[in-house]
DNA sequence: CGCACCTACAACCATGTGGTTGTACGTTAG
DNA sequence: CTAACGTACAACCACATGGTTGTAGGTGCG
C-alpha cells in the first residue's frame, strides 16, 4: 500500500476537502474554480487539495495555465473495503477478515 | 447526525486507533489490557479511546473497577454508506446520491 | 511584448494533536 | 482498614494542522 489508510483517512477528515472530492468526482475543476467556491483563500484551497493529493483521492493534470483536479476512486474502494472488514469481523463472520485488516499497515 | 463525520474520519486516521477498534469488536476488553498492548503510557492510550469514544466507534460499560470497552459498528456503516456513495457519484449512477453525501453536514 | 491570470511555495501564527508525567479518586482484594 | 489496582484528568512539550499574506514563476490573451 503505497498510500497509508492514515492518509485517507485523514484527508476524509474535513468538511471542505469531502465537498472538494465530490466536485472533483462529478467532473474536473481547477483550483481557482474550486478556491472561489470557498470563503478562504486561494492558498488555503490549494493546501488542501495538497492533502487529498498525497491521500492519491485526486490527481492533476495541466489544461493550458490551469491545473485541472480530478477524483480518483480507488482509494475510496480500499477504504471502503477496510471499513466493511471491521463490520464483518463484528458479525464474527470472520473468514480472511484478517487479511484485509492487515493489508492497512501492509 | 449527532457525531459528524469528521470525528469518525479523524478517529480513523490513525493505526493504534485502528488497531484498538479491531481488538474491542472482536470482544470488550478493558482499558488496561489494552493499554498492556501498546508501547506507550497508560494515559496515552487512554486518550485514544477518548477519541474513538467521542466518534461514537466505542463504548464503555463498567465491571467492577475495570472500564470495558466495546466497538460499535454503526458509526462504521455510517462511514461505508459515505463512500459508496462517492463511489457511485463517480460512477455518474448517482440516485439519491446527493442525499447521502449532504447527510455528512447533516 | 506586456499584463493579467493561475499556480506554487515560503513564512508566519493560533490552535490542536499525540505523547509524557504526576496527582487524585473509586473499587476490590487481603 | 490498608494496600494495590484501574481509571480519570490536568499540566506540559514537540510537532502538525489550517489558516493567513507575500513573493515568484509559468502560461495565454490582446
Amino acid at each position: 500500500m503505497v498510500v497509508g489508510a492514515d492518509d485517507v483517512f485523514h484527508a476524509l477528515a474535513d468538511a471542505t476537502r469531502r465537498d472538494i472530492l465530490t466536485r472533483v468526482i462529478r467532473s474536473g475543476q481547477s483550483v481557482s474554480e474550486l478556491a472561489r467556491a470557498y470563503p478562504m483563500s486561494f492558498a488555503a484551497v490549494q493546501k488542501h487539495v495538497a492533502v487529498l493529493e498525497r491521500a492519491a483521492l485526486v490527481s492533476k493534470t495541466r489544461r493550458g495555465r490551469e491545473q485541472i483536479v480530478h477524483g480518483e476512486v480507488e482509494p475510496l474502494r480500499r477504504m471502503t473495503r477496510l471499513l466493511d472488514g471491521y463490520e464483518a469481523l463484528w458479525r464474527q463472520r470472520a473468514a480472511g477478515i484478517e487479511q484485509i485488516l492487515e493489508e492497512d499497515e501492509q
